[in-house]
DNA sequence: CATATATATTTTGTGCGCAAAGTATCCATT
DNA sequence: AATGGATACTTTGCGCACAAAATATATATG
């Protein structure tokens, strides 16, 4: 038996968030089935329904995805035939990411999923926007670690 | 161009949620690393630490894992000699899991963990609770919604 | 006592998530 | 022009996450 506190397993902010963010995805699965994405997908899928033409790393930064993730993803919504990839012109190591035009039409089929999802949560919109607003915060602040560690800078 | 903003990637509260998730697991790595567990590993071991001689179902509800999920990764506790598996005398459809020595030991090597991985986080006492109940109530309110979907219940 | 149904767990298959290593290309010095 | 980094990706390997199907055992019902 544990008598440490801070390793009780209802005092992990982790565990929390861990099963939050399963049951979310989990929550999306039936929404995007009909779109034939999965979430990692829908998110690259929106990062380009905003910009596309655009390099992986550009992709890398606006969903936050590893490269190695994003390298087999891309190559599966490429088989859907949503987008295609082609070398740079200007610099042949960069890919340029673009949608075909299903990828494009693909958005008008979407656009009703975040209301379906937020219908299934009651949440008021003061308590999912601070919700947002604290994950952005303990993301940002574990992202900077990483890189002060990356840069083996002790702080 | 998508011009819906509820499609923008910058509104959607799941995906900083997603990757705030990414990042924790990513930040206790190096910790967990010590100890040769993964993060859902650990969480498995906080779970067995608090109470031990369980089912595998008592499992699931704990750690909030799916059950095939939970079957090869306490085959990798196992074959760490962290945990034994035996089939319950009462009911021999279910297994009882039960810490080794080695399995109990590992707990005075994992005390330090949570204060050590609060140190990477600057964020008050607070919000981390504040972080921690909204995503408790996220989850409770999508599991609540998966058991109704499950049982065909239109409410 | 059959037979149906429910429960506990495992298996299978696909898709991430990511560290680490590899490949290709660019750029800055010399 | 050669060399030595950076940079942009891809590949490899392992461990989840989970739906769906399979297996085994228990329990209820006719």
């Amino acid at each position: 038996m544990s008598h440490n506190p801070k390793l009780k397993l209802e005092n992990q902010i982790c565990h929390s968030l861990y099963s939050a963010t399963n049951a979310l995805v989990r929550a999306y699965r039936p929404l995007l089935e009909k779109l034939d994405l999965t979430y990692p997908q829908y998110l690259v899928m929106l990062a380009l329904w905003e910009q596309d033409e655009v390099m992986i790393k550009n992709l890398v930064e606006r969903t936050r995805f590893d490269a190695g993730t994003l390298t087999p993803l891309l190559k599966r919504l490429g088989d859907k035939s949503l987008l295609t990839q082609k070398k740079s012109e200007q610099d042949s190591r960069q890919r340029v990411v673009e949608l075909t035009n299903a990828g494009h039409n693909l958005l008008s089929e979407a656009s009703s999923i975040p209301d379906k999802l937020m219908c299934r949560i009651d949440m008021s919109r003061e308590e999912a926007i601070l919700l947002k607003s604290l994950s952005e915060k303990l993301f940002a602040q574990l992202l900077d670690d990483e890189t002060k560690v990356a840069e083996n800078i002790s702080t």
